[in-house]
DNA sequence: TCAAATTTTTGCGCGCACGCAAGTTTTCGT
DNA sequence: ACGAAAACTTGCGTGCGCGCAAAAATTTGA
């Protein structure tokens, strides 16, 4: 119940802050707006968020780390561990989720929030690792902490690789990446672990 | 020859930084105080680096990158892709260097240069994946960044699971490493990973 | 219901990170 | 050797992150 007011509050300033960066653009908008948009103090903003950028980027990856959870204990038990997972992950990045279109190309265009967006991916780090050992019980804690820093570490590759080919979007470049789709850059980044998946789930 | 005088300066930070931290501890040494031991302004301290600790942990782990690479490059090209890789990080937290040895102490006590130091370990992430290209110039470069970026979170995994142990050290604890060797530990987190490092290796 | 205990919010203060626009040094072309 | 161009340093100003301790709100126990 005060669990309740706490999501509600932090749920308060992601909006507000969105929103607010969305108006005015991102550089704009001061911690001090968002706190006072939200009905707290600018102190409290950093009880919830560590940075500025943050509450931006929290409002349109909030239910990333249950949704990855989710998407992995879907997987039916007959398909492997890797399949499972990779597949996972790169359903997270084919919908976009419920947000205004533009949030993303905001995010793409601040190199703030670029920075702190890629960072956000370690928030699915945790839940595919509980979401691994459920799937394959013996396994042990540490390995399953390792293949999803992988996992992540992977999609952070993807990430990266994808902003920097959307910021020298015109004209030519030197066409690092061969497909413009985040989706399937996400899946060409993390076939190479797919190994490592399934080697630790045979044992 | 000009980038002489900017490594001499950096290097001249660093362990002024790291001297400082340790003759007063940590908590007591200002940006400021860095910055006139090493005679510069303090604005320039934040052109080479850009928090507090990073000039501290930078004096401890300044050659890694090209250690690393070394070590990796120095493997027989015999032995696989993955031992060469996983054995060279482990070679890495083997020897501590040449530092004071109160350095690593002073390091896992204080909160804000574990994080930091975590962090860190980054840093070889790039000189790994340009050291498996040079190994096997036929490989993806993007899949040589996927890689090493998981090599680089395998390790954080086995810093941070040894710096929680070493936190928690007194008496009983409950017991989550086997071992208390960090080599060990960093072999341990790697062991999963060799076989997507092999697999990619063989084309 | 009321007071003690726990948790959350808030104000305050300090130091830090960094953009910006000079000022200073180094490099280079002729 | 000299002046233009490029690179580095510095001072200044602003907003931010967070530790700390007091105040406010919430939960708990009787």
């Amino acid at each position: 119940m005060r669990e309740r007011k706490k999501q509600a509050t932090r749920e308060a300033l992601r909006t507000a802050a969105l929103r607010l960066a969305l108006e005015r653009g991102p550089e704009n908008v001061r911690v001090d707006d968002i706190a006072e948009a939200a009905g707290v103090s600018p102190r409290t903003y950093n009880n919830y968020f560590s940075s500025r950028e943050e509450a931006i980027i929290a409002a349109v990856t909030a239910e990333r780390g249950s949704r990855v959870a989710a998407a992995v204990a879907a997987r039916s038990a007959e398909v492997s561990l890797a399949d499972a997972v990779i597949d996972a992950v790169v359903e997270l990045y084919t919908d976009s989720g419920d947000h205004p279109p533009d949030a993303l190309l905001m995010i793409t265009t601040s190199p703030a929030l670029r920075a702190c967006y890629v960072d956000t991916v370690t928030t699915i780090e945790g839940p595919i690792a509980e979401a691994i050992v459920e799937r394959r019980p013996s396994m042990d804690h540490l390995t399953a902490k390792v293949l999803s820093a992988s996992v992540g570490a992977a999609a952070k590759v993807a990430l990266r690789q994808w902003l920097q080919s959307a910021s020298v979007t015109p004209s030519m470049s030197g066409f690092v990446v061969p497909s413009g789709s985040l989706p399937d850059l996400v899946r060409t980044t993390l076939m190479p672990l797919a190994p490592a998946l399934d080697a630790a789930a045979t044992h």
